[in-house]
DNA sequence: TCTCCATGTTCAC
DNA sequence: TGAACCTGGAGAT
């Protein structure tokens, strides 16, 4: 599952590509085709992230509300325009169109949250089309609209630009206040939240929680975006044992987490992948980035040595969801 | 062709 | 706490 970075970057991609635009929405699988109906044919007015949460306004205060949840993926096709906030990984912004506008570059590495794909890595369809002089074919001859493929909820398609969605949790119409009330129970996220007044609210609710710390990361309502992989890294980062009550974890290493995931997220949403090495030297860095089986401190590495003290990385299920911890760096 | 698996959430018990 | 939901890739048969 996409966890907050790409949600960030999907509500960019919409931002950049969709915001500004008249819509033209189906659902090819049939499951939103009311939803879709009442959307057609309006503009988008507003994309928004929060937490793993994405909402997109169009007129008449009409709002859409997408979970990806476990599955659930954004294809995008056709004219891609980038925001400039967001890169690829390995650096292969170049292409730009006839207006000397960047597109979409093509993938950065097995699929995890390209630009083009953006959600639970898969296999990904990638169609630029180059310029408005190709409308109707894609440079290499794909179809405009490209055809549906699989179980398409959604989708939603501009003159230039076609957004599918895949395997959603939620995708739902929603009003103002229906979308407010969903926010209202969605804890801090440092991107849509002030990170200082964010830093007291996760602090103060984990310091009064007798959950474990490794629940409460995981909780959407203590904090926003966190999943599987980042809560496994910045508890390793913090050396701290993930099964430690939050009201007993020390309010500096609260803190602290809570800046590490101001700083994870930030680069997460700047290169579309969950690196957590950011401090290896260098050369240590490009080789983790180069491979993204590789790219971790311990999410993914049960039985493998810890690569601070070597011991066996450990595997265990906690809520029915594979935690990974260095039984020694983080007694 | 079948089975398992995954970055998640919700609901019934 | 556990099952259901959801989709497609990967590996086994």
């Amino acid at each position: 599952m996409p966890e907050g970075h790409s949600v960030h970057r999907i509500a960019r991609q919409f931002d950049r590509n969709f915001v500004g635009r008249t819509v033209s929405a189906s659902s090819p699988q049939g499951r939103f085709a009311e939803g879709a109906a009442l959307l057609s044919g309006r503009e988008a007015t507003a994309a928004r992230a929060v937490g793993k949460q994405m909402f997109l306004a169009f007129e008449d205060d009409l709002w859409l509300r997408v979970h990806l949840g476990l599955y659930g993926a954004w294809d995008f096709a056709g004219e891609i325009l980038v925001d400039p906030t967001i890169a690829s990984a390995n650096g292969r912004m170049g292409q730009t169109n006839q207006r000397g506008t960047d597109l979409a570059p093509i993938l950065d590495d097995a699929g995890e949250n390209s630009l083009s794909s953006i959600g639970a890595p898969r296999r990904t369809r990638v169609h630029v089309r180059m310029s408005e002089q190709t409308q109707g074919l894609g440079e290499d001859g794909d179809e405009w609209p490209p055809p549906v493929v699989g179980q398409v909820r959604l989708r939603l398609l501009t003159e230039t630009t076609c957004a599918d969605l895949r395997g959603p949790t939620a995708c739902v119409l929603q009003t103002p206040d229906e979308v407010a009330a969903t926010i209202a129970k969605l804890g801090p996220d440092p991107l849509v939240d002030d990170p200082a007044e964010g830093e007291e609210r996760f602090t103060a609710v984990v310091r009064r929680k007798p959950t474990s710390i490794a629940l409460l990361l995981m909780d959407q309502s203590v904090v926003g975006g966190i999943g599987n992989v980042y809560r496994a890294e910045l508890l390793f980062r913090a050396r701290l044992n993930p099964h430690t009550p939050g009201r007993e974890v020390p309010e500096e290493i609260v803190r602290q987490i809570w800046r590490d995931w101001v700083r994870l997220l930030a680069i997460g949403v700047e290169t579309g992948q969950m690196m957590t090495m950011d401090d290896l030297d260098p050369a240590a860095y490009r080789l983790a980035m180069a491979n993204r089986d590789d790219r971790h401190w311990v999410y993914r590495r049960a039985g493998l040595p810890c690569r601070v003290c070597g011991t066996a990385i450990v595997l265990e299920e906690l809520a029915a969801r594979k935690l990974y911890w260095c039984p020694r760096c983080q007694a």
